[in-house]
DNA sequence: TTAAACGTTCTC
DNA sequence: GAGAACGTTTAA
């Protein structure tokens, strides 16, 4: 306790500035931007530019050891296990900062969050219980954080073999784990306190109002917090990030049960998302087994094929990692090693960070990102304290861990004025809540079943950009670090990370995921860029925090998003965060979701699938495709790069030609089948535009008002070489013909019925 | 000192 | 609960 006094105060990160969002510049048009005096806003906000979120904040350069007084020396030593003993570690629980090494205590207890620069739950804290340890239903054991909160569940089952493989992986991590615990156990109490903190359902309404007390669970702090006076106040930060937790394990049980119903029902499941398939999940679930059996059954008899591939995806992500457990850990750990769910860190690096991917993946499920999306960083806080100030209360707080997130007392705000000051700087407190501006992660929220809320689509509103902004994503590691892969002789495999890169991608993604989870080298190199340039989670019933996670740090070129249920926080958050991106598709989701776009900035765009958006309409489309109104400055259309454009099965109207036309002057494909609306008008403006000479394939199939007069004005478009008017009624065998485009021998024309 | 922007609190 | 506001902290 009396170290996590001092831990009361929270320190405040700041960017890295080296990531590539610190790197790039404000883009002037986003929310935040608009906001700041130099772009003619206001300056009320006082925001970083949403484009400019930081991936990896770093402690200050002010931070000091709290036992020694020295800032971090990792940069005098070669080692990794030097430079993480020497580094600077802030506890996400107690918010102390110190250098491992400082510790009296066996620093292998800590708990490494990777993927946030010099954090993890320092050993004390966990050592007192706050910790998160959760016991699986199947009797597993497995710690979580606070902040995660999902149980683990993983996604499908990769291949057969690679299954074994990972099964087999997972038991020894298992195993680790169970050990793992065991220690924790013998000085701590109880996995109970895990259990406390993810608690469900009724339980945790009342730990809401209550401060999580005693009652719940013995809680490591219980009697700290609770001596905070504003306690109340403090119970209003957990029982947000309470509140959200409990709301996404509802959601993932409900997807639990609902793949589990469809897929007795029909084969063909697809695996659900990572959260949902938990079925397959070995470590936890204890009826898992039963189902994964059927499960591979099912697949032998049918879509194995789909559900390979689905799986795979979620795999590949990395997911599935992350909800079981970790794989490396367990090197580590044999090593000796503080575990850490990822590798070791570098203090600033984000480099080193990412160093999992596939396990950051992983850890990231296991870590922070549920909810907070913004507190990744530490929650908690403490109350007041901060720099240097102690805060009564704070320890106490803190020390649940999630109890970190309470939130600290209340008095502060009201005076500004006055007291708070008191001391130099107030408390900062911190807590990670959950909302704020910026703040958050990735977003949970969306997860609740009820996103549909948002009844009035987004009109011409001008970007609000939604507050989840800065949970911590790792970048990519730019050059995920050894070259050579190390071998438990102390030697190095001949071969060099490049090889292994060459043979990595003749890899499906399962079986990367499943390299992820040999070790850490590999780990760090499955996530090479160059691995994951596309990712499909199309038909994922749900997108999570992990998974959007993962998705940012691999950084692809083409992303699939179709069917799924992301929502619009999400995807604005995805968008944001993927600035390379050309290809998106958002194939049958709800309009709802993907109006995130008219907020988002994505110029280096060039495929678009909005195929049977929900609800889509003219008027949203002229929205998306139109430059903000209320920007003066004459912007070009947020997807003026544009080249591919699927709108098939929408109920649009000719009106959305002209702002094809108009908005989108590169467009070299547009797909418009099954848009029972578009009539020859569209053609002819089409036509009429200088889109006829960028139109390469243009499918009108399906579009039943068609008729056979808009097959001369095709001829107009001179660079066409597919044209699709299959299933048109109104068009003529005869005038569909090939040669009625006229000569081209690459061209060709597609109708039939 | 200042500009930037973090994290909490206010407001609706 | 989302979003706006704002005091304070950081870096320079
Ligand atoms: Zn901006
Ligand atoms: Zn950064
Ligand atoms: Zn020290
Ligand atoms: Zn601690």
């Amino acid at each position: 306790m009396s170290g996590r006094a001092s831990a009361g105060a929270r320190r405040r990160r700041t960017r890295c500035r080296r990531c590539q969002a610190c790197v790039r510049s404000e883009c002037g048009e986003c929310h935040f931007c608009k906001d700041m005096k130099k772009f003619g806003g206001p300056g009320r906000m006082k925001q970083s530019c949403l484009l400019r979120q930081c991936t990896a904040p770093v402690l200050p350069h002010t931070a000091v050891c709290l036992a020694c007084g020295e800032a971090g020396k990792e940069d005098t030593v070669e080692s990794e296990e030097e430079k993480f003993s020497l580094s600077l570690m802030e506890c996400t629980i107690c918010n102390e900062i110190i250098h491992p090494s400082c510790l009296k205590m066996s620093r292998s207890e800590g708990i490494i969050n990777e993927e946030i620069p010099n954090c993890w739950e320092c050993p004390k804290c966990h050592r007192e219980g706050k910790t998160s340890k959760r016991r699986l239903d199947n009797g597993e054991v497995s710690r979580w954080k606070l902040t995660d909160d999902p149980p683990p569940s993983k996604k499908k089952s990769l291949d057969d073999a690679l299954r074994t493989d990972s099964t087999k992986r997972k038991k020894e991590k298992e195993k680790m784990e169970v050990k793992k615990e065991e220690r924790e156990k013998e000085k701590d109490p109880p996995q109970e306190s895990g259990a406390k903190k993810k608690i469900k359902g009724a339980r945790e309404k009342h730990l809401k109002k209550r401060v999580k007390p005693s009652s719940e669970s013995p809680e490591p702090n219980g009697p700290t917090q609770s001596q905070d006076p504003s306690s109340s106040s403090s119970s209003a930060g957990l029982d947000q990030r309470w509140h959200q937790r409990e709301k996404l394990e509802r959601f993932k049980r409900m997807c639990q049960l609902l793949e589990r119903a469809r897929a007795s029902s029909s084969s063909s499941s697809s695996s659900s998302g990572s959260e949902s398939g938990s079925d397959s999940d070995p470590p936890s679930h204890p009826s898992s087994p039963s189902h994964r059996d059927q499960d591979q059954n099912r697949e032998k008899d049918q879509n194995r094929d789909q559900e390979h591939e689905r799986s795979r995806r979620l795999a590949e992500l990395g997911f599935s990692a992350s909800e079981d457990s970790e794989p490396d850990p367990e090197e580590e750990r044999r090593s000796g090693r503080v575990r850490r769910t990822g590798p070791d860190k570098d203090p600033e690096q984000d480099e080193a960070e990412e160093e999992d991917h596939g396990v950051a993946a992983r850890s990231l499920g296991l870590t922070a990102v549920p909810e907070g999306l913004n507190l990744p960083r530490r929650s908690q806080n403490g109350p007041e304290a901060r720099n240097g100030r102690p805060r009564a209360a704070s320890e106490k707080e803190i020390g649940a861990n999630f109890g970190s997130n309470h939130r600290h007392r209340p008095a502060r705000n009201r005076n500004r004025t006055g007291a708070a000051v008191s001391g130099a700087r107030q408390s900062q407190s911190s807590t990670g809540s959950s909302s704020t501006n910026g703040t958050s992660g990735p977003l949970n929220t969306n997860l609740g079943p009820t996103r549909p809320k948002r009844s009035p689509p987004p009109a011409h509103v001008p970007p609000r950009p939604p507050q989840m902004e800065r949970h911590l994503v790792r970048p990519p590691p730019p050059c995920p670090e050894p070259h050579r892969l190390p071998l438990n002789g102390g030697g190095q495999h001949s071969l060099t990370r490049e090889h292994w890169i060459r043979i990595f991608q003749n890899l499906s993604q399962s079986q990367l995921s499943v390299c992820m989870s040999v070790c850490r080298t590999w780990s760090r190199w499955c996530c090479d860029q160059r691995l994951w340039r596309r990712i499909d989670l199309s038909r994922q019933r749900s997108i999570t925090p992990p998974m959007l996670s993962s998705i940012i740090r691999r950084q692809p070129v083409s992303l699939d998003l179709g069917h799924t249920h992301i929502s619009r926080k999400q995807l604005m958050w995805l968008i944001s965060r993927l600035q390379g991106l050309l290809e998106l598709r958002l194939s049958g989701c709800p309009w709802t979701s993907v109006s995130a776009l008219c907020q988002s900035v994505c110029p280096c765009l060039r495929s678009l699938d909005l195929s049977h958006v929900e609800e889509l309409k003219d008027s949203h489309l002229r929205e998306l495709l139109a430059p903000p109104t209320n920007d003066t400055r004459s912007a070009p259309g947020r997807f003026q790069n544009v080249r591919e454009l699927c709108l098939s099965g929408l109920q649009v109207t000719d009106a959305v030609s002209r702002l094809i036309v108009r908005y989108l002057p590169h467009l070299s494909k547009l797909d418009l089948s099954q848009c029972a609306h578009i009539t020859d008008q569209s053609v002819h403006t089409l036509t009429h535009s200088p889109l006829r000479e960028s139109l390469t394939h243009l499918s009108l199939a399906g579009c039943v008002r068609v008729t056979d007069q808009c097959v001369p004005l095709l001829r107009r478009c001179v660079s066409l070489r597919t044209l699709d008017l299959r299933f048109c009624g109104l068009v003529s065998s005869e005038a569909g013909q090939v040669h009625t485009l006229g000569p081209g021998p690459e061209r060709r024309t597609l109708k039939n019925s």
